[in-house]
DNA sequence: GTCTATATCTTGATAGAC
DNA sequence: GTCTATCAAGATATAGAC
């Protein structure tokens, strides 16, 4: 098992990224948070471009693994599409935190070219999931007006990141509800 | 005339602020771009708040004037539509720069009060313009499936903004292109 | 694994000369 | 309006003791 610490640390700073960006925040804020000293951290992860790496392998499993029990708990497309709509509903903690991948690629120049490919790795991973989605609605005739899934998909993922982006400039759930209601008809 | 320094200091620091966020860009590269000391920039804007939230008036000034443009330049819903989808590309410049206030809203806890009021207006205004597209849409019947306008319009802005992130991954242009394609569709 | 101590650099911001 | 000089605070990172 490997130590408290380190899945302290990940806690930590998966809030601290998806809160205040890659360039807002710091091992010091880390420290505090963990109850550790900031060089600490480094034994931990050496830089901070490996622990935005161990981020974000992290964040592409738990995700991938919240799709796979949504398919597992959800028989029908449109089922399975309102649960991953409520899947990014909250995560979004009331307007408090974004979709990892979103607040860190506004800093991409700060970026490790390692962390921008896993960031394109897990949007790919997504938009494959949604499509698949879609694909079952539009058998099972559970989605309305589905033509092309991969498109559908690939927008899919753009309007709940933008509606992400916007709950979180009024730092409320109503504005997130309010962009994906459109969709939310279609199921 | 406002002195050209303080012009060319907001185009920097706009071009800086959507390539790299708010917390991404310091006034030692500002110096830089503009070829006068850092101490020289207090002078036009005292504060990085000060320099936002210039930067947020321009940007909502010009972005309301662009849609001024498209209303006085296209008659019909669809025509309009497209305009602004093809705004919002161009301002992707190939990938490399967001939207202003997304770009500064993933570093929400590092502003202002001042500019956080600012882009939310910004997107009042927004969704008021393109709510207004949507219901001439509608009338005119030149933009399919419209049921809600005012719906349509925080879902499109929630999409362009959400597909800016996703062509921002590839740094490409074609991501956007595809995530906005259904949209397209529709007109 | 965690600590103290330190190095080095960058940050936004101010004072005061020109 | 722009400069030099300076500041205090913060950043990431390393060395070496415990």
């Amino acid at each position: 098992m490997p130590s408290d610490t380190k899945t302290a640390l990940l806690d930590v700073a998966e809030h601290a990224a998806r809160a205040r960006g890659f360039d807002g925040f710091s091992y010091a804020d880390l420290a505090d948070a963990v109850g550790i000293r900031k060089a600490s951290i480094h034994y931990h992860f050496p830089t901070k471009a490996d622990l935005s790496a161990a981020l974000m392998d992290r964040y592409h499993a738990a995700l991938e693994g919240e799709c796979r029990k949504i398919e597992a708990s959800h028989d029908t497309g449109s089922k399975r599409l309102r649960a991953l709509i409520q899947l990014y509903r909250d995560a979004l903690n009331d307007g408090k935190t974004l979709c990892l991948c979103v607040s860190l690629i506004s800093s991409r120049e700060s970026l490790s070219e390692e962390v921008i490919e896993k960031i394109k790795a897990f949007r790919t991973m997504m938009v494959q999931r949604i499509s698949a989605v879609f694909e079952l609605g539009q058998k099972d005739n559970t989605i309305s007006g589905v033509t092309d899934p991969p498109s559908e998909a690939r927008a899919t993922l753009a309007l709940l990141e933008g509606a992400h982006l916007t709950a979180r400039a009024e730092e409320n759930t109503i504005t997130f509800d309010e962009a994906v209601a459109v969709l939310k008809s279609r199921c």
